[in-house]
DNA sequence: CGACGCGCATCTGTTGACAGTTTTCATTCT
DNA sequence: AGAATGAAAACTGTCAACAGATGCGCGTCG
């Protein structure tokens, strides 16, 4: 069976011209694989996805290469291009990796905090804690996932922002990806209050520890999760 | 791994079949820059590079195309592609994320300290001591160098040793990059001692708050190096 | 004398083809 | 039946060539 049908939808690569085909290439590849269509451990057949593209098979190359760059996938010679597979300790890593990011994220907004920014992000963690009263976690996640971009994306700092999103993007390829999701909605939200506490206390220190404590703990969670219930190895 | 390369002579790259001709001239790239034989802003003329290095232009695109995922370089469509020239305001945002990840690798550090590690390190701080008294700074800056890479390659996390070097590497982008490592040299030996007890104590907190305060230092001392004496933009 | 426009040289974007390697699979031998 | 073997298929690595875009220089015109 080819890995991606020759038949699928296309999406929009022909309106391309004011950017090269390398690097749409590379946003659908980084799409397919941050969504799952492209699972983590399959290989990427040059051929095939030159056939569904349309192109030849030099962009598609310089895209990969690109992504492995990136840490999305892994090139072995003579071999092929793999979607890249995080081992449980990689995760683990990567979670080390993001508290400090985010704690300095945390640190930077607290300097920076200004009354309209605390009231929209004090919104979010009552719907969130209203969301989470109801346990349903298909409505908390996104609300969880924009509380926190919009921290990072308030920081002013841009290098720290685009790393922030690499990491969290990596960890989509995180086999039992649904673990790094699991635990607590509502202990969850109370870290996040300790977070807006410390934010508008406009305490760099203090809000760095809370929001490098919040990702510690999630780690920590995770690790629960894999190594507690169930064998995921 | 040292900043720069000290394997002179790869001048001929057809050594290499075990791995690929792109990371082979990846590395060779690399190292162009990082040593400022290629320097930042300058032009990547991919013909005069695959007839250097007796190529064709394939390889040469596909290496570029993965130093731009670094940060290393920008590509312009139509137009070619630049070694990256880093602003003042990109160096201070650099600084911010090195502080983030260094105060977890000294972290993950106090938390598996040895007393070997702990001697050596000792050694190095006394060394650099010694050398800052004599005000050498060609020879402190290996010292200084060498006693960061140690502890953040004995952190036990692999992934963060690798962002670390990244960003570590991509300040040598920074045009005024003297500045980088200027500041006092008995002054920041100081703040060494420091996160030495906070290692030696085996306290993370502390060792974090250590390890991220020195680097955040450092970013003060060359933001007043910068906009203080002379005009550097 | 300066500004505009045209044509040429240079370079990048992309393609199709060839060479070498890995994988597959059918066949043979034990 | 299972392992070993060898040829063919499939795929990646690399290259040379073509097409389009950009920038430069020259000539012309106001």
């Amino acid at each position: 069976m080819s890995i991606i049908s020759d038949s699928a939808p296309l999406s929009d690569l022909s309106v391309v011209k004011s950017v090269s085909l390398t690097s749409a290439l590379e946003k659908e590849l980084e799409r397919l694989i941050l969504t799952g269509e492209l699972e983590p451990g399959v290989r990427i057949n040059e051929i095939h996805l030159s056939n569904r593209f349309g192109t030849s098979r030099g962009p598609i190359r310089e895209a990969t290469r690109s992504l492995e760059a990136k840490g999305l996938v892994e090139v072995v010679r003579n071999r092929g291009v793999f979607v890249r597979r995080l081992s449980v300790e990689d995760a683990v890593e990567i979670y080390d990796v993001r508290a400090a990011l985010f704690g300095q994220a945390g640190r930077l907004l607290a300097e920076r905090m200004t009354d309209g920014l605390l009231a929209e992000l004090t919104r979010m963690v009552d719907e969130m804690d209203a969301v989470a009263e109801r346990g349903s976690f298909d409505d908390y996640y996104p609300l969880n996932l924009g509380f926190h971009n919009l921290i990072v994306g308030s920081c002013g700092n841009r290098t720290l922002q685009a790393e922030y999103h690499r990491f969290v993007n990596k960890l989509h390829l995180f086999r039992a990806r649904a673990l790094v999701q699991g635990g607590g909605l509502a202990v969850s939200n109370r870290e996040h209050r300790a977070m807006l506490e410390a934010l508008a206390s406009g305490d760099g220190d203090r809000a760095q520890m809370t929001h490098w404590r919040h990702v510690a703990l999630a780690k920590r969670r995770l690790i629960a999760a894999v190594d507690g219930p169930a064998r995921h190895d």
